[in-house]
Formats: structure tokens, sequence, C-alpha cells
DNA sequence: ATGAGTGCAAAGACTTTGCACTATA
DNA sequence: TATAGTGCAAAGTCTTTGCACTCAT
């Protein structure tokens, strides 16, 4: 089954309907290579209101189905999330490319930097920034 | 040294010019008990232009003297950063109490997976969100 | 058929910019 | 006194909302 498939499904599962500009906001969000901003997504749905894109992303998000990718300058971009599995971002300054990683080692330290604070934990962020490998081969 | 003093030398030693609208800045920053909003902050200095606080917010985050705190909800808030070391943040979805800390076994377990993605590391930041000892005492 | 979802345009929230004026170094 | 910094208002961005229409269920 196809990513597109599996998302579809989960939005007809949570009772949500399958309309065509949803179908085709998950279609273009499948077909990115690279995390997107809105404005990149609008644009290759032109027959699709703008605030449908927003709207559609937001309830995306609420789904897992994609996650916002904070960038280090404040600005945002979004990327469809693998299988709502939890992980953590390598953003590369340079290309602005955005790799997902997930690393059980750092979950646990951050579990452990929590309960050493008293604080319950409910959820996390972590962004790496810097060189991806192929940035660092270029001057 | 009080902290305002710290700062006020910071921006002398590296060529910006100490105005009143600064120092107001840096005193209301010093006098915040909790992370604040660009309005709040505003508020606070009714006699200082909007655009002057984000043109000296954005000022101290390229000196270091005051630092970015993303919430879960995409919103953002700023904090004095103390004295410019690293630091990660716990951040209360009930109150919006945010707490620094540090922890190098966090520092680390990041190092290590930037290493493992043969990822040249740059700088990093981690959030903690949910809820804080005072919160969670409370029905 | 019925109410969730859509498109459009308008409104909102937040941030930056242009420019003449002020005040630091 | 030379020029960085300021205040104001205007202009940008980006995002949400109101409303009548459409279409999935």
């Amino acid at each position: 089954m196809s990513t597109t498939e599996q998302s579809t499904d989960r939005l007809g599962d949570t009772g949500y309907r399958l309309t065509a500009p949803r179908r085709a906001v998950l279609e273009a969000i499948a077909g990115a290579n690279r995390p997107f901003t809105i404005e990149e997504l609008s644009d290759r749905l032109p027959n699709i209101g703008r605030a449908t894109v927003f709207r559609t992303i937001k309830l995306l998000q609420e789904l897992d189905i994609v996650c916002r990718v904070p960038l280090e300058d404040g600005g945002v971009r979004y990327e469809r999330s693998r299988s709502g599995r939890h992980h953590h971002h390598l953003i590369c300054s340079e290309c602005g490319s955005v790799t997902e990683f997930s690393d059980p080692t750092l979950d646990e330290a951050i579990e452990r930097s929590a309960t050493a604070a008293s604080f319950e934990l409910d959820g996390h962020s972590a962004e790496l920034y810097g060189r991806c490998p192929t940035c660092q081969r270029l001057p």
C-alpha cells in the first residue's frame, strides 16, 4: 500500500471526508522530495485555495501524517512524517536539506533530563543544525 | 555587576550604541520573571516604538543576550540567556512557565547522533513539553 | 439530504521598511 | 559632527475567518 493510500485511509478512519483537494494535497506531499513550505505546496496546487491548503496541513498535523520542521531562523517547513514514528531532524544550513533520524539514546537522555527536573514529559522536539555530508564535500 | 550592566557592556564592546531605548529594553528583560513575547515587552515600554523593540530583540539575539523559545504551537517567546551558556527548555503546557536546564549527557547524545549521520554539527535546539512540578500538584 | 469541506475575498496578526529626526560616540 | 539609532506610519508577510456554494457520505 502506498503512503498516500495509508493516509487517505487514516483520514477516512477518523471520520474526515476524503475530498479531491485533500487527495491532491496528500499526493503533492507524497511526491515532495524535501520538506516544503505552505507556499511551495500551494504553488504546486494552483486549483486549490490557499486557505484549504492551510486547513489541510493543520488537519494532517493533528493526524500525525505531516510534521512541522522548525528552522533555525524561525521559519517553518513541513514534511510527511514516517508512519507517525517519533524522530528528530538534521537540518543543513547550506542546502536546506532535512534528514529524519531516530535515536533511542537521545530520547532516553531527554527523559532523564525531565525526570531530574520533576517534569512530567508529554513530548519534545530536537533539531540539529549544521552541514550535511554532501555539503561537507564541497569547497 | 548586574546582568543589565553586563549586557550594556557587551553592546558597547561590540561597537553598538548605548541608547536610552536599548537600556530600557535591557532593564525590562532583566526584570522579566518569565519568557516574554514582543507584545508583552512592548506594552511594558509604552514610550518606545514597537519597531525599535523588534530591532533591539533581533540585535540582542545576535549578541546572545536574548534567546528564542519556540513553543509547541508554533508561537515564540524570548528570554534573557544566562551568560550565553548553552541550555534547553522545559515548557509547561499548562501554566506556560519555561525553565532552563543544562545537561551534558543530553548534549553528548545529540553529538553522537550527528556523528552517526556524518553530520557536521553547528548547533541544536531541544525543547521538552509537559507539566511542571507545580502544575502536577493541582487537580 | 445534510452538514463537512471548499473557494474566495476580506480581515487579522505579526513583522519589516522608508524616511525624516535625534542623539551617541 | 557624522552617522547609528529612533519613532511613526505605511507596507509586507503569513495565516485565519466569514459566508455562500458544493459534494462526500
